[in-house]
DNA sequence: TGTACATCAGTGAACGCGCGTTCACTGATGTAC
DNA sequence: TGTACATCAGTGAACGCGCGTTCACTGATGTAC
């Protein structure tokens, strides 16, 4: 009856100094913290509570003091990682229409590298989450590309065009935006040269994007 | 002990005429429908093979008659929402360099609703889904990558352009087809006008690309 | 500062459940003669 | 065509397991006076 799996092999410690809801506040970090570790090539919803508790050191039932459940835990997940994507997206679109699209690409790279495992929580859970998690990241995503749309709107390319147009051009530059991170996080790490290929790859897509809107002309 | 969650409503009938062999392939058939059927809003990995028996009316330990696990069962699935995915895509190459993108499209949304579990299935695991089954999704992508790259390569607007340009730019295409699929995929199936306007977002997107290949300058 | 009491993060036993998998089986279908 | 035997899809009992959740608890930390 006693759990005979692998055992993890770094326990986040909980205990130590600080006040007790500082400690509290720990224990909860290392409970999000641990479970992103165990996502690293599993499904958010193939992790069991147990083994999140297992991960942390702290017995199942404690759990409980910190997240009615699993799916809420995912949700606060979810908001964990979209800070990360915040930050990625807001360099992206600080130099989208500065047209820097390599400089921006390579800082793209580096938070990817900083942050692994939140933004493959998010690439893993957009489509194949439980639905609180993926209307949680559909949120995030959306609000990404509302704010890309009013920058795009006072660019000088596109100044004169009309919002529903903008909208569909910055959900375009969002989605490839993904794809490239998607690919990042797919690269093997001791290989530099995969890493420069598809940033390279990516910058042209944006290129050909902005090829495009600077020829568009509406019909 | 008892198992008391819903019954399924419908059986798949696994008896019936035929031979013993055409009464053993209905029965495999009937696994993978019914585990599809599971799927609309749950990911494959929380299926559980008791699940997909009751499903089909069998008892758990006939499933081994016809699948190793439900991971073979998985990879099957995949082959088989594959023959969607190659159909759907094979008509959109036919007609994205004739530049008839709303008729292509047009043609897209009605195979997306007439094989709506299989794309969901190939939506959902692509990113999600095991490791065996996420490589079978992304060998048929890729697949199906290096057919439109060849299609294009032929089309007059990208005669004359290098091959490993013309494949970022097929990728950059099949990622835009598969966004598009998957909007519809969420759309309100009662509410025509919604189908509409994802199809006129993705022409768009899909025009908007086509204009930027027309005045790409290799730098 | 010291004391008495309240709070509450983490404990540990216990539960019933659905799971995947084993095994020996049944009985209809298929095959050899 | 009839008979004797082989095949094999599906059965049903049984197993040990990890799961989520309940509950009463402990003992260190926090608070009021």
């Amino acid at each position: 009856m006693a759990y005979t799996g692998p055992i993890p092999t770094k326990l986040i410690p909980v205990t130590g100094p600080g006040t007790r809801s500082e400690r509290k506040e720990r224990t909860r970090q290392a409970l999000l913290d641990g479970t992103l570790e165990l996502l690293d090539d599993r499904s958010f919803s193939s992790v069991s509570l147990r083994e999140v508790t297992r991960a942390v050191g702290i017995v199942p039932t404690a759990f409980y003091r910190h997240f009615d459940s699993m799916e809420h835990l995912g949700v606060n997940l979810v908001e964990m990682s979209a800070k990360a994507l915040r930050q990625i997206l807001r360099d992206a679109r600080r130099n989208i229409d500065a047209l820097d699209v390599h400089n921006s690409l390579t800082i793209i790279a580096r938070q990817v590298r900083d942050h692994e495992r939140e933004f493959r929580f998010i690439s893993q859970e957009r489509y194949g989450g439980a639905v609180e998690i993926r209307r949680a990241i559909a949120i995030e995503l959306r609000l990404f590309g509302r704010e890309l749309a009013a920058d795009l709107g006072r660019s000088p390319a596109m100044r004169d065009w009309e919002y529903d147009d903008i909208e569909w051009v910055s959900d375009l530059i969002v989605q490839t935006i993904l794809a490239i991170i998607d690919d990042l996080l797919r690269a093997d790490h001791r290989n530099p040269a995969e890493e420069r290929d598809i940033i390279q790859r990516g910058e042209n897509q944006l290129k050909l994007i902005a090829v495009g809107i600077s020829h568009w002309s509406k019909r």
